[in-house]
DNA sequence: CGAAAAGTTGATCTACATCAACGTGCGTGG
DNA sequence: CCACGCACGTTGATGTAGATCAACTTTTCG
């Protein structure tokens, strides 16, 4: 199910983490070293199951992965999306049950992360442990505007806040040409992510594009009036660059 | 507001790291010297608001507060809550706009942490950074079990899951007079964290209480049907627990 | 004691779920 | 190349959990 290949050209990784801090390239250099070689993994296939051990950090090279848990009746939460340059596990350095699922939606590429070279490498740089203090703090943030969503907002709400999210996050890592980008996900999945059902997800994505707000057709949306989508969603932008050093 | 006490005895942050990392009394010494003195705040005031700039990482020594958001047409959404030996902001010691404002709903004894003693402290001791990870772990995963109660449960399982939660997360604390404990939050405040009217958390709460499952009034409560409860949220307290070594 | 905050209850409304049927594109095997 | 199957999307009809509105009671607290 895994094969191997050659790692890549400037990881996603890299260009993720010098939004908000520039690196040195020595920093650079110290970051790709800690990671493994490439692995690949189809599409459509587990990557980890919750509750089964895993072993230590990964990042995502290339792809789409979501994180997600299920109830004893088969009810299923998407928990959040990985996108390329996304760290995962970073604390699961020893092995313990995974809290979550993992499973692709496209072919991915994932390089393992050495935990222990990782920590004594955050020793050294502080540029780096700021740099990784950053991401963190972001995955939180993210996490956190989910539960907002998921609590306080109705369907069309969530729909667009969900869209702005990974509009903002794709451009981060250079994948919008704007303002159009792949989509990867059936409706089912986005609304296991939305807490909707699949139909009402259906209706939901219909009205926001019979109202022009968005074109979305096999699997490549784009963002038609991006101006309106942020006002529908209470979108504040600020929160999702974490770039303004107050 | 804010007025200066001396710190307290054994701290519930020590006690909550023990469960899983113990520690050496050197360790848990050096903890301890990078805590400011404790400062104090009154119940139902503000200790930091969304967008405002945040210092640096602080512990919860005794009391409650919960971290919240806000849409502009004035929806709130309880994001968590900091229970006593609970971080925050860890990795905020770059000044930026907070993510989240902070509450409190008890009296409150707060001790702010020096980010760079930290820092150096975790590069030295690495049972010390083994046991944040797990607390940041931890952190991550109450905030994804928080996500599957507001995506995929009906108002009497996020309440029962709730409960259950807490009633964990307070035990490994000691503040747990089994099975009773101090519930400081209004209906409507529960409301805000489930994602529910302040209307329905009461009949909810209400049929509860009905049907023997819990017991409930002025701020204290007993979980009354410990099993029947758990059955009802679906819950499995390893995730919560997060001891079992795979 | 009085006022404000919190809790309770009933009536009504609605966003979303559920059920069911059907359409459409696409890959696979005959 | 067609046919079949299957995943996915679409649409209508109907059901329901929970929101909203409004009144009232009880508790808390200055």
């Amino acid at each position: 199910m895994h094969t191997r290949t050659t790692p890549s050209g400037p990881s996603a990784l890299a260009r993720k983490i010098s939004i908000a801090n520039p690196l040195g390239p020595d920093d650079i250099g110290a970051l790709e070293a800690i990671q493994s070689e490439t692995r690949s993994v189809p599409a459509k296939s587990d990557i980890l199951r919750e509750g089964r051990a895993f072993d230590g950090p990964i990042v995502l090279r290339s792809g789409w992965v979501y994180s997600w848990k299920s109830l004893s009746d088969g009810r299923r939460q998407i928990v959040g999306f990985l996108l390329p340059g996304d760290l995962f596990g970073l604390f699961g350095h020893f092995p313990k049950p995974a809290p979550v699922s993992l499973s692709s939606l496209t072919p991915v590429e994932i390089a393992d992360i050495s935990a222990d070279a990782l920590n004594s490498l955050l020793c050294r740089s502080p540029a780096l442990t700021a740099a990784f203090a950053w991401m963190i703090e972001r995955d939180m943030t993210e996490l956190q505007e989910h539960v907002v969503r998921l609590g306080r907002m109705n369907a069309r709400e969530r729909t667009a806040h969900l869209l702005l999210e990974l509009y903002h996050r794709l451009r981060a890592v250079g994948l919008v040409g704007d303002p159009h980008f792949r989509l990867p996900l059936s409706q089912v999945e986005l609304s296991d992510m939305l807490g909707l059902s699949g139909v009402h997800m259906n209706r939901t994505l219909r009205a926001l594009r019979r109202e022009g707000l968005i074109d979305l057709q096999r699997r490549w949306i784009t963002i038609a009036d991006l101006d309106r989508l942020k006002l529908l969603a209470d979108f504040r932008e600020q929160a999702f660059l974490g770039l303004r050093q107050s």
